[in-house]
DNA sequence: GACCTGCTGCGGTTTG
């Protein structure tokens, strides 16, 4: 060991406050210095008692930097207890820092626990006996627990000092970010006392709504440690490919028989694999099915070139086995890989450094953008290479609205802006309260027994859930009554119903969230993985699935499982989706801008300069800067340049005066089979008699999208979006407004 | 524009 951790003043000075077996660990690792996030930390934890959100990138070792100190409280405390609960979204990222914290607590003589549905049974069991130490829990576990033995989680609970929420930023929206805050509170009501709060997270838009998150009663006091860490180096690259105009199912694989026009898409995979053999590289496709479609390419490129394919597939429906193989070949890194992706690797589960990203089609976020980025250039010195690919359609010379616009290059440019920015999206409303409350009152009951409903709108009501009113909550039980999952005892406590029962007895009662039926791909006893049923199959049906070619052999129809066997064709599988979030209105306002600009960004390509120039031309034909009522062919575009939440209420304003809308690009709408002069004469209308919320509420279809929004009542659905939407709304008459001035 | 995540307790069989 040349240079100790001793060295440095400032190291040193973070460095001995830590307990003597937490130095003598990091001498053991031989560290030359503590990383900037890490002295921040140790000093942060160790002088204030308030609740802590570390925000550094993936590999600056924030579990470290939240662990050192905190295990240097809690050694030597006595026992009654875990002292630390640690929270993560995955499994997989459950396991991974329990191998990073196992040689740490053993010198500390603190043992740590793996606490998940795949997590050795008998470690669980040595730590009911002799609760101490530290577990490493997903929500799920956690509900569980509450469920099923309220008992042994007062015991495990009761002393706990830290908690500890990993990849924070993944429970600040959705479901599963309510339900977590949820059995917070929960756990803390049945400790008496409040641990604190440790958050870690890489991409955080808005702090303010993270310490909202952390410390709902006193976000003002939560502490931020947020070293500024010279980003690496960016090189990167816009590519653009234009079909041939020949070309008719660019994602399909008729195409083969014709190699004199290849698709854009084949000239996209020809690229990728000249350029990404021999080294690590994660390739982000955006959807499962051209996961499956660039996998199978790549790999008959290796076939037909006589080479070892490095390409494979990683997606939510492919088994936990094969996904395991392509994470390790690419952390061993002793043979060169790409991985091609959805979004399954921009958590943060160990995959080691990676020589370049690319995506395929237009960023959609910045928040996943930086996340992706955060897989490359980890290494000191090493730049981030970043290549985003563009499909884009031939254009006739008749070629009409939103295509002429070239939206995809535009977008991307925009998004390399705000990249540059440091702009990140704060996350956005939620629309699954009444689901995550129904679910919390069941298992609050099967917790605590019967309960009156004012406890019950006490315990559970708070924070991010706080967003309903008494009233409401009557609402939400009684339609709870109604379907049988609770009722009423004579003395007006309330208990679970015979449907309340059946439910919570199950064993998928514990997620927030639901999977639907799916088929099992074996192949001889090789679990593949699944794909959901409503593709349709039978003995024979050719399948690409895992990157490779497959034929149904046999198939079980009760037990749901397809005997598959290698073939030499197929078509990748279709998979369910539900349509997307919508860009936020700071990217949408850059696309715009870009519109407007005469910069050439010089990581264009020839093809994408030509048609972000192109773009330009037909925006500035078309008097965008001014206009933004535009009648093209039957149909009148309306340009808002607004952000989704905003074109959502707009779109159904429309939609109340009797008109088709549907969205064209985002930020832009279309109102079908309609000119100009009626499109102008219903936003008069509109702006000198703006709808209100309630009204508009009335049209909103599709609002039973949650696991059990099925036994919420249409009132309480329809009241809750309106809460969300109401700022919107009340911009209605001013839009309009301006809308009409062009 | 789409993607992702998680799970009990028990009865059975196999293995050391």
């Amino acid at each position: 060991m040349t240079n100790s951790p001793h060295s440095g003043s400032e190291v040193s000075k973070a460095f001995d406050r830590l307990h003597p077996e937490v130095q003598r660990w990091i001498w053991q690792q031989n560290w030359e210095t503590l990383r900037a996030v890490q002295e921040q930390a140790i000093h942060t934890i160790l002088d204030h008692s308030s609740d802590v959100i570390i925000a550094a990138s993936t590999a600056a070792g924030k579990t470290e930097a939240a662990f050192l100190p905190i295990l240097s409280c809690v050694a030597d405390q006595p026992q009654g207890g875990l002292s630390v609960l640690y929270v993560g979204p995955l499994k997989a990222l459950i396991n991974d820092q329990f191998r990073r914290l196992e040689d740490l607590c053993q010198l500390l003589d603190l043992p740590v626990v793996r606490w998940h549905g795949d997590a050795p049974q008998s470690a669980k069991a040595r730590l009911l006996k002799n609760p101490h130490g530290i577990a490493l829990i997903t929500p799920e576990s956690i509900e569980a627990l509450l469920v099923r033995r309220p008992d042994a989680a007062i015991k495990l609970f009761g002393g706990l000092q830290f908690i500890v929420i990993d990849e924070l930023h993944a429970f600040l929206k959705g479901p599963r970010g309510l339900h977590l805050s949820s059995l917070l509170r929960r756990i803390e009501r049945l400790a008496r006392h409040r641990p604190r709060r440790i958050g870690l997270s890489a991409t955080l838009g808005d702090f303010t709504q993270a310490k909202r998150w952390i410390h709902p009663e006193e976000p003002e006091h939560v502490r931020m440690v947020d070293p500024i860490g010279a980003a690496p180096e960016l090189q990167l690259q816009i590519r653009a490919y234009v079909d041939h105009p020949d070309v008719k199912d660019p994602y399909g694989i008729e195409d083969e028989a014709a190699p004199w026009h290849p698709s854009a898409f084949d000239r996209i995979a020809d690229h990728l694999f000249t350029r990404l053999r021999s080294s690590n590289n994660l390739v982000f496709a955006g959807s499962r099915k051209r996961v499956e479609t660039l996998s199978d390419r790549l790999r008959r490129r290796s076939e037909t070139a006589n080479v070892p394919n490095e390409f494979y597939p990683h997606h939510g429906n492919l088994s936990k086995e094969l996904r395991e193989e392509l994470e390790s070949r690419l952390k061993v890194g002793t043979l060169p890989t790409t991985g091609i992706a959805t979004t399954t690797l921009e958590l943060g589960i160990d995959i080691g450094s990676v020589k370049s990203v690319a995506q395929i089609g237009p960023p959609q976020s910045l928040a996943s953008l930086r996340q992706r980025l955060g897989r490359s250039g980890r290494r000191q010195g090493e730049p981030t290479i970043l290549r985003i690919y563009l499909r884009e359609p031939y254009l006739a010379s008749d070629a009409g609205l939103p295509a002429v616009l070239r939206f995809s290059v535009v977008q991307s440019v925009a998004a390399v802006k705000l990249l540059i920015q440091k702009f990140v999206e704060p996350a956005t409303g939620d629309t699954t309260i009444a689901t995550v409350l129904l679910h919390q009152i069941l298992s609050l009951i099967c917790e605590r027994g019967a309960q009156r409903a004012e406890r019950l709108f006490e315990q559970l009501v708070h924070g991010p859930l706080n967003s309903i009113s008494k009233p409401q909550f009557a609402d939400l039980l009684r339609s709870m009554a109604a379907a049988a999952l609770i009722e009423q005892s004579p003395d007006g406590s309330i208990m679970l119903g015979a449907t309340g029962e059946r439910i919570t007895g199950r064993y998928d009662f514990y997620a927030i969230f639901e999977t639907d039926d799916e088929w099992r791909l074996v192949a001889s006893g090789r679990t593949l993985g699944t794909v959901p049923v409503s593709n349709a199959v039978a003995i024979g049906s050719i399948i690409i699935f895992g990157g490779q070619r497959w034929r149904v052999a046999s198939l079980d129809e009760p037990s749901k499982v397809l005997d598959v066997v290698a073939h030499r064709s197929g078509t990748p599988p279709e998979f369910e989706s539900a349509g997307g979030d919508g860009l936020h209105k700071r990217f949408v306002e850059e696309i715009r801008s870009v519109f407007e600009s005469d910069d050439l960004p010089s990581y264009l390509d020839a093809t994408a300069r030509e048609l972000l120039l192109e773009g330009r031309r037909a925006y500035l034909a078309l008097e965008l800067k001014t206009r933004s009522i535009i009648e093209f062919g039957p149909d009148t575009f309306l340009f808002l340049w607004e952000g989704s939440e905003v074109c959502e209420v707009i779109q159904i304003a429309l939609m109340t005066a009797g008109l088709s809308v549907e969205r064209a690009v985002d930020g832009v709408i279309c109102v079908l089979a309609t000119d100009e002069r009626t499109v102008r004469a219903i936003l008069t209308q509109m702006q000198n008699n703006p709808p209100d919320v309630d009204t508009l509420s009335d049209f909103v279809e599709n609002l039973r999208t949650a696991k059990f929004d099925e036994f919420v009542s249409d009132k309480l659905l329809k009241a809750l979006w309106a809460n969300r939407h109401r700022n919107a709304v009340t911009e209605l008459a001013e839009i309009c407004a301006r809308i009409m001035l062009s």
